[in-house]
DNA sequence: CCAGACTGTAACGGACCCGAAACAACCAGA
DNA sequence: TCTGGTTGTTTCGGGTCCGTTACAGTCTGG
C-alpha cells in the first residue's frame, strides 16, 4: 500500500497541516514532544525515558522535560516500575489519545485534498 | 489526485518525519517556522510581515522573531520594498530551497514505505 | 553487604520565544 | 506641510527549552 506523493504535493500537506496546528487554540507542541507522543502511541510499550532518548537521538533530560510539559497537558502519564524502581513507565492518557486521534483526521483531511 | 491515508498512516507519516527531523543535525525550527517557510515557497510573492502574520494567526513580531532566526541560517532574506519602504518583502534563498527540497524528499519517501 | 553501574531527575547558564506595548520609519490625504 | 494611520521592529517581563553536569534512588554481582 504505497502512497506516491509529488515534491509540491509532501510540502503542501506539511504546510496545511503546520498551519492547522499554529492556529489551534491549544499550546504548540514541538517537533520533539510531537515524536515523543507518537512514539509511545504508535510502538510497543513499555516505554521508558533511555528508549524514548536513544529512539530520537537526543539527552535524556530533553525527554524528562518534555514528559514534564506533557504531562502537565495531560497527554502522557509516569509510572514507577514496580519491578525495577529504578525505572519510569511512560503511559498513554485519554487527552493524548485525543490529541493524536484530532493530528490524524487533520493530516488524512488535507491528504484526500491535494 | 486524491490521497487516502488511514489514522495508522497518517500518524506513521508524520512520527517518521518528526523523527528524521529530530535525529538531523540541523537545528531544529519550530512549527511556526516550518509554516512561515512553507509559506513564502509554496505561495506567490510579495510576502509581508502583516500578511504572513495574519495568514498565520499570531503577531508582527512573532513573524519579525522568526525571520531574525531563519535569517541567520540564510533560509530567508529580506528586503525593503522601494514601492511602499514601509514594506519589507520576504524573499527565498538557496538554502531555504535546498532545505525544503530536502524535507519534501523526506515525507516523500515515508509516504512511499507506508 | 556493599561498591559500582544503572536508572531518572535537578541545577545551571545561555539561548530562544511569547504577547503586549511602545517605538521609529514611512505614506497619503486634507 | 503636517497629521493620522500604516508599516516593521524593539523592548519588557516571564516562560520554556537546550546540553552539560551533578545528583539521588535503585539494582546486582562479588
Amino acid at each position: 500500500m504505497s502512497v506516491a506523493l509529488s515534491t509540491a504535493q509532501s510540502l503542501t500537506l506539511w504546510h496545511d497541516v503546520a498551519l492547522a496546528m499554529v492556529r489551534d487554540d491549544e499550546p504548540d507542541l514541538s517537533v520533539r514532544q510531537v515524536c515523543i507522543l507518537l512514539t509511545i502511541y504508535l510502538e510497543a510499550p513499555p516505554h521508558t525515558v533511555r528508549d524514548l532518548a536513544k529512539k530520537l537521538g537526543v539527552t535524556k533530560p530533553v525527554i524528562t522535560r518534555a514528559l514534564d510539559t506533557m504531562g502537565k497537558l495531560e497527554l502522557v502519564s509516569r509510572r514507577r516500575d514496580d519491578k525495577d524502581r529504578r525505572n519510569v513507565l511512560i503511559q498513554r492518557t485519554v487527552k493524548g489519545a485525543l490529541y493524536l486521534e484530532r493530528l490524524a483526521d487533520t493530516i488524512g483531511n488535507h491528504a484526500k485534498r491535494l
